[in-house]
DNA sequence: CCGTAAGCACACGGATCGGTGTACATAACA
DNA sequence: TGTTATGTACACCGATCCGTGTGCTTACGG
């Protein structure tokens, strides 16, 4: 961990800076977002000079693509990967999040750069298809009628509970989830038991009130 | 037009200085987001001294929170006010977005904002819960089995198709759509004949490819 | 006429921001 | 030893931003 880097010359590379500067990047730009957090407040944090920063990144924008492209393994592949459910529920793991809900940072740097042609901007849109994408390839393994269509319309709910989740500081992805429990259960013929009105519950989320953080 | 307003002693006010700085104010914060519209850009585009416009607002953040109150008639009202359409038929027609979507400046708002304790973030927050309980009405109205839930849904799903049409620079709406008549005929028991695979159509909405623009 | 209210033009202040320049310290090679 | 890469500490720049202070113009009403 506390190893060296192949440099060009194979010379002792400072193995934290750039590490620190990332991890500090993850908490303050959630924390307080993008714009308002300053290279300074994010150096001093990282315990990395200013000047240092600026060798590792040509500028702030570079940082926050960055920034961005650290989140993959912990939302995205942690959910995919758990062979140990079926591809079903592994469509409905998906809007379990924890409680204190890390709040999609793609939306929130997609708002806050404001930019369609950001760096940022351009990753967090690949992203999304990327994860539309990954449902898709879930609904089609779970046997679902149209895939493509189940995978944007889950990938719908879980930026639409990420927003709401932001405006209104209550957690909506129980509500999300209950929506993707009906989707699923229309889509996929042979997993619809297609009882009179109940067709949430069928996974361990609440039954619904409307959020409660 | 070039009326007066009634004053204290009936003079005659400035009737457009206020009225120009919103005016200006819906479309730059629209077009810009809110930080990155200066106070010096939006008095020059609003042909209003900076002087006068401080004299009206005490500060930006006041300014922020007037101008999202002026879209309730657009958006909200004007969806549900329609006496020609049926209570369903209202509830899909919030997914009717003209296609240069609008873009909800409440999820801009809060998130460029990143202070819930910001009056406009609290304005937002309002007008969230206000929008999913005119929905809730409305799915009452329509006999849905569970008003509270159905209205959270929906409002839910305009949030999402918002998040992602910004994100992703697509119209998202359309699916949302799909999902909400999905919803709807699940929710509403007498309209909906539980067809094998086929509860939507029902409206004029798209069969939903996956949103095009 | 003069008082008063509204507005304008313009400069300024303090703060913050992204980014640089300079000088110095350290450690690994050679 | 000296060179080179890496990093620090700290001042500094120009730009931008929100907000004010000052003085001038306009127009109304008594």
């Amino acid at each position: 961990m506390t190893e060296l880097e192949k440099g060009p010359k194979g010379r002792r590379r400072g193995r934290g800076a750039r590490e620190r500067i990332l991890s500090a990047s993850q908490q303050l730009f959630r924390e307080q977002g993008i714009n308002r957090t300053g290279m300074d407040q994010l150096c001093a944090a990282a315990q990395v000079s200013k000047r240092t920063a600026y060798q590792h990144f040509t500028g702030k924008d570079e940082l926050v693509a960055e920034y961005l492209r650290r989140f993959d393994p912990s939302v995205l592949s942690g959910v995919f990967d758990r062979t140990d459910l079926t591809p079903r529920e592994r469509l409905l793991a998906a809007f379990d999040i924890p409680p204190p809900t890390p709040l999609c940072p793609y939306i929130g740097a997609a708002v806050e750069l404001h930019d369609p042609e950001h760096p940022a901007s351009q990753y967090a849109r690949d992203y999304k298809k990327a994860v539309a994408a990954r449902l898709a390839d879930t609904a089609r393994e779970a046997g679902a009628a149209d895939p493509e269509q189940l995978g944007e319309q889950l990938a719908l709910l879980i930026d639409g509970a990420a927003a709401r989740t932001r405006v209104l500081n209550a957690d909506a992805f129980p509500t999300a989830a209950a929506i993707a429990a009906v989707l699923i259960d229309n889509a996929i013929p042979t997993s619809s038991p297609r009882q009179p009105s109940d067709d949430r519950g069928t996974t361990g989320s609440a039954p619904v009130p409307v959020g409660g953080r």
